[in-house]
DNA sequence: GTCCAGGGAATCA
DNA sequence: TGATTCCATGGA
């Protein structure tokens, strides 16, 4: 108990967190319900004033949307006390003209175009890359809320402690951090048979960290999904949506059971979506949507899940 | 009790 | 390559 509690003491970042405000003026192509709904990512959570709050690699961020004056404002509190419009401009991705992408989309054909008027706002995170693993190997046979429980109880558990406003908060595990944590510790929190594969691809990144670099650094799309496919638990759906949201790999199209059916009733119509063949899909997304993909598929999913 | 969830790995043809 | 089956867990 002893040795836990230092552990813990040790774990708080205890220099003095400054709060910081950024203003993002144009909120035609930024809906902080689109983007943090659509099921990029795990641990932004909806508040009761409307506004959603996340602890990303860098921080704790509030983001809330000021309808009256067409603006959303983010607020929170960075480590290092890093500038806070740095971070959000490379995390919220907004050097990238969402207007010009969505309309090349939405030329496409009827069914992107109103899948893009209903999710208009949908951002792609740029997130960190570990968390963006470790995250997506959880995800596999797995739903969102669950996925969601089971990561934040990684963080509470191994990450380190952030308070802001009186509020406990916990960065995602580091890799070292991580490997704390044995086989039994991760069935423990509830991970199920994904527990090994966590372990094991903890394992691989500690015993080699410029593993994650070489990622970053690694142009060739096919030959960045082959080393990811070497990790434990990563198979192709992960793998992609870790290239998506972790790389920002527009080209590649994560195809899960929601895209299936979706691409399914608009273009393919099987009678029985389960017998569709992922390479026809895989196929038919590139030579539609081609480097565009992931966007189409983030706006499909959004729209079929949620409508 | 049964089914399903943003799949992957092992096994077999 | 392609198809089947099992894998933990919790909520509906």
């Amino acid at each position: 108990m002893k040795r836990n509690d230092s552990l813990k003491v040790k774990n708080e970042l205890n220099n003095c967190l400054i709060e910081q405000t950024y203003i993002i003026k144009n909120t035609q192509s930024c809906e902080p319900k689109h983007i943090f709904e659509c099921g990029q990512c795990f641990r932004w959570n909806l508040q009761d004033d409307g506004s959603y709050i996340g602890v990303i690699n860098k921080g704790i961020l509030r983001v809330k949307k000021d309808e009256e004056n067409d603006r959303i404002i983010i607020t929170g509190v960075i480590v290092n006390n890093e500038d806070i419009k740095k971070v959000c401009d490379e995390y919220f991705d907004l050097s990238n003209d969402y207007e010009e992408i969505k309309s090349k989309l939405s030329s496409i054909d009827e069914y992107l175009k109103d899948s893009i008027t209903y999710g208009y706002g949908i951002r792609i995170l740029k997130q960190d890359l570990w968390e963006t693993i470790i995250s997506f190997i959880i995800s596999a046979n797995n739903n969102i809320p669950r996925i969601k429980g089971i990561i934040e109880r990684l963080s509470k558990n191994y990450g380190k402690k952030l308070i802001w406003n009186n509020e406990e908060y916990y960065l995602f595990p580091t890799p070292i951090e991580l490997s704390k944590a044995s086989v039994q510790d991760l069935r423990n929190l509830g991970l199920g048979f994904r527990d090994k594969r966590v372990y094991d691809t903890t394992q691989i990144i500690l015993n080699d960290v410029k593993k994650i670099n070489s990622f970053e650094e690694e142009k060739d799309v096919e030959k960045l999904r082959e080393s990811l496919l070497e990790l434990p638990g990563v198979g192709p759906k992960v793998a992609d949506c870790i290239m998506l949201f972790g790389l920002k790999r527009f080209e590649v199209f994560p195809i899960d059971v929601w895209v299936r059916r979706v691409m399914n009733d608009l273009y393919i119509k099987m009678e029985d979506e389960n017998k569709v063949n992922k390479k026809q899909i895989a196929k038919l997304a590139t030579d539609k949507y081609k480097n565009l993909a992931g966007l189409a598929q983030q706006y499909l999913f959004y729209w079929r899940r949620d409508a």
